[in-house]
DNA sequence: TCAAAAAAATGATAATTATCATATAAATGC
DNA sequence: GCATTTATATGATAATTATCATTTTTTTGA
């Protein structure tokens, strides 16, 4: 079994407040886990009884509407956690994990987590500022949602792609959604996001190589977001 | 001044799990004000430096969108504390509070209820199942505003409104707002949420008789939403 | 009480977006 | 390697929604 104190992604994460025995606590009492690309971490309204500390990779959040389709409400990568919400709330999730590539999570049960709640205020004030940035986001993005059409949500989500999760060494964006997550994003239907890429790249604003996508005018980019 | 203990609101407010002591501290710092209805609590990007507890009366959160539009993010009543997450953040406001009748308030300073924070567990805990319950709905209303149309969307702002705030004794909505205003929380036109307005009332889902709106058929309204 | 201003309602039209059909390209499994 | 499936792309069209203009109703304040 690895150990927490040694991990690093443990650094980026409200578990950066936890000292040397809270630590081998924690070692001693999580599953570590492999997930494949596609692969579900939980799924809306199961009962989590825990957290996720994602060690690597990047999956996606989504909710089902009552339209069929998959919402990516959030994308979560390296050293966030997974499921505090629902702890907190003493909820079933209200969101599916589903790796975007493979990753490597480990599973922190619930009476662990709370103790250190009960003990470290430091770790449960992070915990609380993380929950408080979320929402933050959240409300920002309702109003783009709400506010925005969608050629300017596209190029308002292809910017924060590339801000967030940044580009490979050819530039063009690490993360890489099939055009029906990418919809799914953006609140849209598919071909209207192809539509849009394909407007956007004949206005040489982004290049599109097979699933590739590169940014080449973010100023303009925008300039439309807005 | 008004003795915080006697406070009825309180009890709806994560402030139920301060004691006597804390009671009469609270009620030593606190400051109280009665805002006239349209007038601003506190404006996106301010500094707050502190949270406001609202003892009667219903005010909305709206942020502004680039296209100049006024986004409703929440409305907020009787019991419920404003400002919480801002303050946790350490960070200016988010969203504008405006009120949208006669209302009555308490600013506790941002030092004191850091206090009470750090001493009392349970005040700590339910804050942050608040912030918790905030962000859910959050992303439940962010799905919504992506993946419904307008239409579904009216459906539902509609029972929400009724759900929530309830009916006067004519069985008209208790909660008023204007058509901007409406407009505003589902993310249209208003000329489009007029048109709507009408269609249902031609359908004889709804009664418009002024400003006030009778739901009529609750259930054909739900099966819209969805 | 009444004129002026603001809000609500409606019409006409344009812009945006979704849907369905089909074509092309890429990925997958045998 | 090749057939099959899946993803991407594009066209045609319909539905939704926004915009601008105008009218009617309601509210406001002198």
């Amino acid at each position: 079994m690895s150990k927490c104190e040694q991990c690093i992604v443990r650094e980026f994460s409200s578990l950066k407040a936890l000292n040397k025995d809270e630590l081998l606590k924690l070692s001693d009492c999580k599953t570590s886990y492999t997930i494949k690309k596609g692969d579900v971490i939980f799924e809306e309204g199961e009962n989590v009884n825990g957290i996720y500390c994602v060690k690597d990779g990047i999956c996606k959040l989504t909710k089902l509407s009552p339209n069929g389709k998959d919402h990516i409400v959030k994308l979560v990568s390296k050293g966030e956690l997974l499921g505090q919400r629902s702890m907190i709330s003493d909820e079933p999730v209200n969101l599916s994990a589903i790796a975007l590539e493979d990753m490597e999570v480990c599973f922190i049960p619930k009476t662990e987590v709370m103790g250190f709640f009960d003990k470290n205020n430091q770790f449960s004030m992070n915990v609380m500022k993380t929950i408080c940035s979320d929402l933050k986001d959240a409300d920002d993005h309702m109003v783009s949602l709400a506010q925005k059409n969608v050629k300017e949500r596209l190029a308002e989500t292809l910017i924060y792609l590339e801000e967030t999760f940044g580009k490979n060494g050819d530039g063009s964006l690490v993360i890489q959604l099939s055009r029906e997550e990418l919809s799914g994003m953006i609140g849209t239907a598919t071909e209207s996001c192809i539509r849009l890429l394909s407007d956007f790249n004949k206005l040489g604003l982004i290049e599109l190589s097979g699933k590739k996508i590169f940014l080449k005018d973010i100023n303009k980019l925008r300039k439309i977001s807005e």
